[in-house]
RNA sequence: GGUGGGAUGUCCGAGUGGUUAAAGGAGACAGGCUGUAAACCUGUUGGCUCUGCCUACGUUGGUUCGAAUCCAACUCCCACCA
């Protein structure tokens, strides 16, 4: 096992905190003495049903601490699911069914092993110890003072602005501190965005007479936007079981100012500056492909990238539609709702915008008869085609 | 429990009897430019059998020729007081 302090400092990169200062490393020196590995802790809530990019940061430096030999605890958070983490919300979080949230864990779990060694993982849900009894939360309920958990930027914030604060929510804190209790972590890695949760494990620890937590921060991924944080719920996240030509395409998408972001955090690596921007984004693009699909998926995607936007030719493998050819005049609106999933009128819209074209020519007519329209390829966008077949 | 304020389209937010499918902004989408970047310009942004029709401003009912706008009840939210 290396050095700690050369660990420590390894393992240490790229994170916005590492709290209190020295604590990890003198846990690795402790571990490496007692020759046992750590017990790194990450808890997803399982809110929503894939893995993002932005997740991968933190997964990726959890793969670290495997590939030191030390191990990972991961906490899949159904029972606190159904409570919502408020962490950087202006808004209570809908709730979710018990049905929902157990579907979500399993996904959850199978695509965070894209990131981390399966051999090395404890997998847990909260739920085997947060279904108390009241007493048993009563106790825990006394560790923080109220003071304290409004100091929470986000809490502060909402409290002084008078949105609304279910004491549920102020409740969420408690319950991931007290998962550092349960699995007995000595390391925690969460987002910038939990800091305060992670700290307050350590006081839980303390609390329950047990070592306190080394706590790691990781930055947060901007979104394909580039201006908020990545979430499916944003609309701006890329999963990591998307096609290769998605993955690729949207990482093409991004904003060039966060380019170096994504490569600091999810290759840790630098974009090589000699090229130009576009190159720097193909070679990140083709990595990341590449990461979580394969070589060959990368180069796959970027010739479908290509053969889309540069030489602006249709895909080799587009999706059939097949629509009824009754004789009369096909209605273009009726037939690209049906396709495309969307309204007649916005369909309509799509048309006079010149947004629509048959074979590469711009559409003009609402309605055309059956054979103008079989076996032609219809594009709506720039990136949505179907190749219609009359049935 | 008392008093006061509020609920508008994806979001924010104007609008206090008629020309309001509802200002403005954001976002999104389409077209131009381009590197599916940014910036910028233009257009669109409830639905439909689309020069018209239907449905919409928390819910239900009422006043009126006519209501998002007035009245009543109800639901939910917020603030202050207790």
């Amino acid at each position: 096992m290396a050095d700690p302090a050369q660990l420590a400092a390894q393992l240490e990169r790229n994170a916005v905190d590492a709290l209190p200062a020295g604590a990890l490393e003198a846990k690795l020196k402790a571990a490496a003495e007692a020759g046992r590995p750590l017990r790194v802790k990450l808890g997803i809530d399982p809110t929503a049903p894939d893995i993002h990019l932005g997740h991968t940061v933190v997964l990726t430096k959890l793969r670290e601490f495997q590939d030191a030999g030390h191990t990972v605890v991961l906490i899949l958070g159904d029972y606190t699911a159904r409570v919502g983490d408020p962490s950087g919300r202006s808004k209570t979080r809908p709730e979710l069914s018990a049905e929902e949230i157990d579907a979500n864990a399993e996904t959850f779990q199978e695509q965070a092993f894209k990131v981390l060694d399966a051999d090395r993982v404890e997998v847990r849900r909260n739920s085997e110890w947060l279904d108390m009894s009241m007493m048993d939360l009563f106790k825990l309920m006394r560790i923080p003072t109220v003071a304290q958990l409004l100091e929470r930027e986000d809490f502060s914030k909402r409290y002084s602005e008078g949105t609304p604060i279910a004491l549920l929510e102020l409740l969420y804190p408690v319950l991931q501190a007290y998962d550092s209790v349960a699995i007995k972590a000595d390391v925690e890695l969460g987002g910038t965005d939990q800091k305060f949760n992670l700290l307050l494990g350590r006081e839980f620890q303390n609390a329950h007479g047990m070592g306190q937590q080394a706590v790691l921060t990781m930055p947060i991924l901007p979104g394909t936007d580039g201006v908020r944080r990545m979430g499916k719920s944003l609309g701006n996240h890329i999963g990591v079981t998307e096609p290769p030509e998605e993955i690729f395409g949207k990482v093409m998408s991004i904003p060039d100012d966060v380019m170096p972001q994504y490569y600091d955090l999810l290759l840790g690596a630098e974009p090589d500056s000699a090229q130009p921007p576009v190159q720097q984004k193909r070679a990140l693009a083709r990595a990341i492909v590449a990461r979580f699909h394969s070589e060959a998926d990368a180069e796959a995607a970027e010739a479908h990238f290509d053969r889309l936007f540069k030489s602006h030719d249709t895909p080799e493998d587009l999706e059939d539609f097949d629509f009824s050819a009754n004789g009369e005049d096909v209605h273009v609106p009726g037939l690209l709702a049906d396709a495309f999933g969307m309204s007649r009128s916005e369909s309509r819209r799509l048309i006079e915008q010149g947004g629509v074209s048959l074979d590469g020519e711009a559409l003009n007519t609402l309605d055309l008869p059956a054979s103008e329209l079989d076996g032609k390829v219809l594009k709506v966008g720039k990136r949505r085609f179907k190749r219609l077949r009359a049935s």
